[in-house]
DNA sequence: TATGAATGAGCATTCATTCAT
DNA sequence: TATGAATGAATGCTCATTCAT
């Protein structure tokens, strides 16, 4: 029975291939419109599928959107566990990590910036999640959880590599928790930051200037600090 | 005619009233609800005014919103001026800065993110502002570039409270846009913090863990840096 | 404030009408179509409102269709009440209600048809009720038992309608609620004969030759029966 | 060319089969949720069948539910039949009569609720008929016509049982399409009874029931009737 | 001025049916 | 023959905005 193996095997991949289509599609179109003024209409034009071959992929509108992310979330997940193990010092893995998050934002526009920011949004999409799963394990079997769970993942990673900056000297004596969320928060409020402009660095530019920062701060002299 | 004026001053106050009133109540809702998800039925309901009552007082719900973001800009922008007028050092002065936006944010809460963040909803609002323009001087003169002219004018009271620190010798040589940017970007990415949990800290100890961090990076031995 | 009263009055009168115009065009739509063959379009459209105005006056499709079904059955219970009230023998009770029961369900056509028949259409209407109410009264507090509740009040009726005929020895002894059943049911199923065609009988002969049968049957002598 | 013969009945004969088992598994689906609510996809997921294969054994949807109601209506005509001929009185034919519809109606549930009463499924059903008929001579014939033919077969068949009965002096001379009419609608009407409850008697009781108040009537004392 | 009423344009989602293999 | 994929046309419902009083 190869034959049927191969032809399901190529109707499978056919089935991918055109999952991640619309997914791209949809991507760019969140991108542009955020979450609420995207339409199913707007990205079955863009992903050149009537609306209805949609729902054949994905559940909903939300579907979509919660596919987007937790794929993006993995593959961040990958990259800065990579990162982690690598044989470098504290800080050049900093440096790697600015440097890879960056561009990640860069690529992904405003899907990052939806997850930060409209709160609202990700509670309604995420209503489906925990509730509904109970009675039958749908296609989003504990949504928020597994996400939020993934973002810790990827904040302990950075835990981890911060505090073995600290554990070899290179770093000073912080909380690590306290050191990786503001080392997040300077991504995060670097990349999105609304109105404002910066005088639009490149990638490389942007992370020596975030890297400088987050080891040495603004002060001259450093009088004897805590960690020290 | 004294009679009339004073009774259109009367009309006038009771204008400003409601429409402050409206404000807030908008204000409140769009905390809630993000601006997409937000209803004109939400906000008439909210502020017990009728729907079309809204529209007496303002052209559109972009226009609520845009209100809503410029009148918090101005307060924004009076205390920082003061902030920077005060006779202190650099350092303190960042304190203050930090300690009020962070409170300022709390307060605010949704309606940085959304100011922040829904890129496209900002393009979708503003885009009422400079092309309806044209043709009758309408409620929105130069909306969009007052409306940067303002985030600008806050962000240089910034640069200038860092140069007079660069000045004074507190801090040392580093590019004053870039340091101001760099400041903003981790408050903005302190508190737009996603589904992402930090300790919950209050206002007082997440002041001090920025300006800890602001000011000392996080290197525990500093080699000679350019702008030391 | 009389004037006020009267204006408010004005308004509720107007908004009453409108309800009660949607509700007949919805009744002559419901009537052709069914229940789910019926759509807010076409409702709208009989009505000559825009769709949008259908639901500032009733929450849902089911809503517009419950409003309907009940208040023809309050109707049929004041009137099948009046009979049972009146002045006569059983047979001449009998006899009015068959001819009122026969005109109703000719007036109202195909919406006793759906009330009757499209079951998994009413448990689909009336799942709204029971569940929703509990977290919040809405404007369908207790729908399927009042529902029920109705037309129990309705049987109940017709059932002392008969045993007073026993009771006064016009009938013979026979179990009450099966005879009252019985006779719901030749009514019932005289009016919904499907595609099949009796002699089209106007109301006054179709009540003579129930009525007969009813009280007589198919047999020529009767040989001893229970009740007798 | 036996062979091919051969082979070409086996393929008739499979054909069969599975039409057959289609039209069994949307019964199903039919009884439960009604002719609109029934979707394709319900039915071919029952059947375990793809929606593209329904089609190939039938034209549509609605031909899918005239099949089942048709065959069902061939197998009543012949158990009618069956119970015409035998050599009973009047009185037995109709209790057995009553046993059968009454405990077929409990079998087809839906169906022959279906039937009597979405008239204006019905009607949808039956345009494909004879219109499209002309163009091709499609699966359904003269549909309407032949059903209704199929309908007046079986009433005719009770007229004639009635018709004997008066004849063998059983029965009051009564108009013999009346008499069927009014028998149909008792049986019919007990089973469609809405919302409402009888006391959920078995098909025993309920023929006795039915067959009493057919024959007799609620009179207490007949005076003397028309046909004695 | 204030507002209840009205609506056009949309929106996510569904479904009977057809197509391509 | 059998079927997974695809879709046009609806469908119930919503919302920012305008109208009439």
């Amino acid at each position: 029975m190869r034959k049927k193996d191969l032809r399901f095997e190529r109707k499978q991949n056919r089935r991918k291939e055109n999952k991640e289509f619309i997914l791209k599609a949809a991507e760019r179109i969140f991108a542009q419109k955020g979450y609420s003024l995207a339409t199913m209409d707007d990205i079955a034009e863009e992903a050149q599928f009537s609306k209805a071959t949609l729902y054949r992929y994905f559940k909903s509108k939300s579907d979509i959107f919660f596919n987007i992310i937790f794929s993006s979330f993995e593959e961040t997940h990958q990259k800065v566990t990579k990162i982690m193990l690598n044989e470098m010092n504290a800080e050049d893995k900093l440096r790697e990590l600015i440097s890879y998050i960056i561009s990640y934002y860069h690529k992904k526009k405003n899907i990052a910036r939806i997850l930060f920011m409209e709160r609202s949004v990700m509670k309604k999409i995420f209503r489906i999640g925990p509730e509904t799963q109970i009675s039958h394990s749908s296609l989003h079997p504990k949504i928020p959880y597994e996400f939020k769970a993934k973002m810790e993942q990827i904040f302990n990673i950075i835990c981890e590599i911060i505090n073995k900056g600290i554990e070899s000297g290179e770093f000073r004596k912080v909380d690590v928790r306290d050191a990786a969320f503001i080392f997040g928060a300077m991504l995060r409020g670097f990349y999105f930051k609304g109105p404002l402009d910066n005088k639009g660095y490149g990638i490389s530019k942007s992370t020596d200037l975030l890297l400088d920062f987050f080891l040495y701060g603004i002060k001259k002299n450093r009088e004897a600090r805590k960690g020290e």
